[in-house]
DNA sequence: GTCTATAGAATGATAGAC
DNA sequence: GTCTATCATTCTATAGAC
């Protein structure tokens, strides 16, 4: 590598592998070892020897399967944003919308633990992509980010939430799960389900604690 | 720069310079184009020719006054947690552990939008500190977490807050806090004030619904 | 303390054999 | 599709003049 050893604790990532067939078994390798070196180190620390090497590769093999590092980087978090995504759309809509609402929480934070190795990825080595590439991410984020939106705002209007402030909650709501990746470990006190339970009770406190505010 | 212009928008930083008068000019200078540099490249994708270029100086420079590019990283992470530290325990006490805890709350999240470009560099390069130098920033940060934790147990204790786990809430309050270094603009709607007070109200709302979920 | 010049090492990506 | 070898570049840090 080409960075010191870095001062975080190992990641452990026993979590299962997001990529599907449409990778060969070799680009699957290689994906698994960028995101464990991008995790540990970050994008540009990350060399491409250190990918291939994780991988079981010569430092050439990688440029047979992706056109360049970015590449990797490119398809990890596209596929975790997707990954993410998928998640909330599978949550079944439900006639209670503070029942609908708690298992969009459940399921985007308990994604974000499971997934917490390659999320740090998605989320925090955006700035290594092209700008075309960003846009993509932009585009999937925007979609996870209305997903919530619509359910919050929909359970205002039918007059099951008092009249909060919908984008800042949303905001905050996301930032419980994303925040997550930066401390949770696999073999701590919660299991991903645990933890998207019980922030998906903190979330419906804060919407009613932010609707109290407007009252005001 | 080494690496290609970043994907990342700009990020405007009109935020007071933290160096106390320890520094000479041409060290802040260092300090202050290293926070800018390291925010919006990442530290690894900055090079010290960026960081001497942003102070109006040679690459040679540098080095006179700090012995590397990671102790310009050191000094900027921690001089940001000594910063954002020292607000928290000028919050003054009060008899009411729910409004010391809104308090608390205000002043760590304001601290952290106002700042929020050093405070992204702060949160997010801390890997590439070696390992003496990160285990000062995270006694820096044990002393924060604390003043956290012992505010909500204190109002737990006396009956104040109901019986919640203050170790999940002061993590999930801390999240709100550290998570808005990714999205803040000091352009944007909310000041750093207005941030401050709107989660102070959040974070009561989580205290309470942690609370009734264990009661459950 | 600031500069110019550069040493010494590492990196992303490619060439070409098998 | 995998390999070994290597090119061309870039980077951190230092040497030494002023």
């Amino acid at each position: 590598m080409g960075a010191q050893r870095s001062a975080l604790p190992d990641l452990v990532d026993d979590s299962p592998a997001l990529w599907d067939e449409g990778f060969g078994k070799a680009a699957r390798g290689l994906l698994t070892g960028g995101v464990r070196c991008f995790a540990a180190q970050g994008f540009h620390a990350t060399t491409t020897r250190d990918i291939t090497a994780a991988a079981g590769l010569s430092p050439a093999a990688l440029y047979v399967h992706f056109s360049s590092k970015e590449e990797v980087l490119f398809e990890i978090t596209r596929t975790g944003h997707k990954s993410s995504l998928d998640v909330l759309t599978l949550v079944p809509p439900d006639t209670d919308p503070a029942t609908h609402l708690r298992g969009l929480v459940a399921a985007f934070v308990s994604w974000h633990a499971r997934h917490h190795v390659a999320a740090r990825v998605s989320q925090y080595e955006l700035g290594a992509l092209t700008s075309e590439h960003y846009e993509v991410i932009v585009g999937l984020r925007r979609r996870s980010t209305s997903v919530f939106h619509d359910a919050l705002t929909h359970g205002i209007t039918a007059g099951a939430f008092p009249d909060a402030d919908a984008h800042r909650v949303v905001r905050a709501i996301l930032s419980l799960g994303v925040d997550l990746v930066r401390w949770y470990r696999l073999d701590g006190a919660d299991s991903p389900e645990e933890l998207g339970e019980y922030y998906a009770d903190l979330a419906l406190g804060m919407v009613a604690a932010a609707a109290s505010r407007r009252a005001r």
